[in-house]
DNA sequence: CATGAATGAGTGTTCATTCAT
DNA sequence: AATGAATGAACACTCATTCAT
């Protein structure tokens, strides 16, 4: 057994090495070799793993999509059970999301992502398994729950579901600096009541 | 006099080839030798208008930026008298700025600075300079004008200014599967529409 | 008893993969692995029988070099009872000869022990035991008795013996395009016709 | 003019390097940067001029090819005039053919040509163009003059020249140990005189 | 000033060889 | 004894950069 967990052990350890040196160094400049150190592996154990840099690059790439994703999913968990004050719920819902994308890591995928899709088309796929659509969708399928429930008007919890994240992670890109400057909490928890009481406005049954 | 003219032509290609040529192949993976080849001269021309490819590669970004922020700021321009139908030219606004956002060379723009802000530290001049921030002060001026004007609620324009950011570019990011989708007229038209009804709700005095 | 059969069976399974691969793909193009796979075991396996990839080349060598010396003395045996037509006889031998000189692997076998003369120097030990000095002895001292006997003129049996062999398989060289063309039997039947009738000339007592 | 001489000379030197290199250590185990150094130019050179390691291997050992050729084809002249003595002129050719075929940059041209023709089976064209048959076809053409001349049977001059070169060439292969022992100049002469001798017997009408 | 040619440094990939099981 | 996994060393090839012209 203890084979097979070393093994196992291994792959992730490359994969995890693996994502964090294309996030310092970008797929180009990211050397197999560093992955290999910062994996704690000998440069051909990589390659006894993936076959390709670029190979590694994609399950590297959708693994941490995959977490990413699954972090996100389940900040919106909250809104299962949202209580008497759903303004508050979603403000924390909100501060959480913020969080997770101020990460340093998340920002590096979204980076990456977007600066290799050029050369790697195929990460598409990633995208669209993994992708922001993924949480609008679950985001949305909640508010729907909610504008049932008459707690939220009821036209298009589609289109609530993106103004709410648009409005809640929107204002990351100018004021993060491209994600150099690190936000203070105060800061996230500001945005965070200001989308939320601009998203009540328009779509919260009062 | 034409000599003069010439070398400036000839930098000037070189800029524009060169980001070019970053934008179809990131900034590692693009070679001086290709540049040279898009600008229609040899690779030590390039060298001669340019130190290092970092050079060029800072300088390329630092027009390209400056022609975003441009045209951004020239999209703006109807709101400095928006007639009686405030609504409707925020809309026409925010559909220019949504076609300025789909264009596929401020797609690369972004994606460059994002991906090369990690070797390049000081391209984080570029931003503060040129960046969304800017827009946004911008837009912000403008809305302070009609606050003032008594036409939207006087709190906080910048915050304003943000939201209405956020509603009207946030959802490209879902919609626009990493800038691979084109999105139709008629879609940029339905984000705008509805950025600028919750937009209204929240802001505008009725 | 099995067991050190089987041990002698991998041995030879090793030896024959080893020379099969490195035939076709010369020394240093071959894999270990290759090998391995070719003879049916796994890589280390191949590292318990031999020590190292040279020694396996060595005994693969020396194996298929005494094989086909073998083969070219038994081709011999006729001369040992000539019969009364003795041309008819050399040209049998020489059809022999001219089959077994065109087989792909004895083909593979001469160009390998060329090829890597240089960086095994040792193989030469191969080449003094096994190599075509030997058959032209073994023939020169067939020759000799034929002298003896009366049918061949008495000079000078190895000088014979050389001119016999070199009739014979001189013209494979150009005719047979480094091994690529397949030689006809009508073709090779023909060679040794005109070989022995030239050779008769020169030495036969008529 | 200095350029351009400049450039040939270091295109001949590159591929000369290459044969000498390739000679030496065979096309595997070869290193590209060897061949430079050899040529005395850095490796990115050598890719300037040749695309490939393939494509330099080729163009090496064409040229070589052409050298050998050339060099085997002026070795007939003296068959264009032969004088009163024919044998002697033949002798004198044979002996010409002996130092060249010893030669070790020919050996190795024939071990390469036949180690790689695997990997290689387009250096069949350089064998069909420049290989042994064309110094046949050579001599072929002499014999022919001399049977007209009524110095030669006039049956089969290709045939004859076969068995010349088989005769002269033959010997080689069982004594040079593959090219290993250098052969005495007084050896060399006793195969071209034995060579002629039979040669002699079988054609020359007397 | 512009260019063709040359180079030094670096990277992806392979392979003979060796442990741990 | 046999194997799956790991490694160190090597090598083909590229590219930013610089001379000579």
């Amino acid at each position: 057994m203890s084979t097979t967990r070393g093994r196992i052990d291994k792959r992730q350890a490359i994969l995890d090495g693996a994502f964090t040196v294309f996030a310092r160094h970008g797929y180009a400049q990211a050397g197999v070799e560093d992955v290999a150190r910062e994996a704690g592996v000998a440069k051909p154990t990589v390659y006894n793993h993936m076959t390709d840099k670029a190979t590694l690059f994609r399950h590297a790439m959708r693994a941490a999509a995959m977490d990413a994703l699954d972090q996100r999913v389940a900040a919106l968990a909250p809104l299962a059970d949202p209580g008497d004050d759903l303004p508050a719920t979603l403000e924390a819902v909100a501060l959480t999301l913020l969080r997770l994308h101020t990460d340093s890591r998340y920002c590096a995928l979204r980076s990456l992502l977007y600066s290799e899709i050029t050369h790697f088309p195929d990460i598409l796929d990633i995208v669209k398994e993994f992708g922001l659509d993924r949480v609008n969708q679950a985001l949305a399928d909640r508010l729907a729950r909610l504008a049932l429930a008459g707690r939220l008007r009821t036209t298009d919890p589609d289109l609530a579901a993106e103004q709410f994240m648009a409005l809640v992670l929107g204002p990351l890109e100018a004021r993060s600096q491209m994600g150099t400057r690190q936000l203070e909490e105060a800061e996230l928890a500001g945005i965070a009541r200001a989308a939320v009481e601009t998203f009540a406005r328009a779509w919260i049954v009062s």
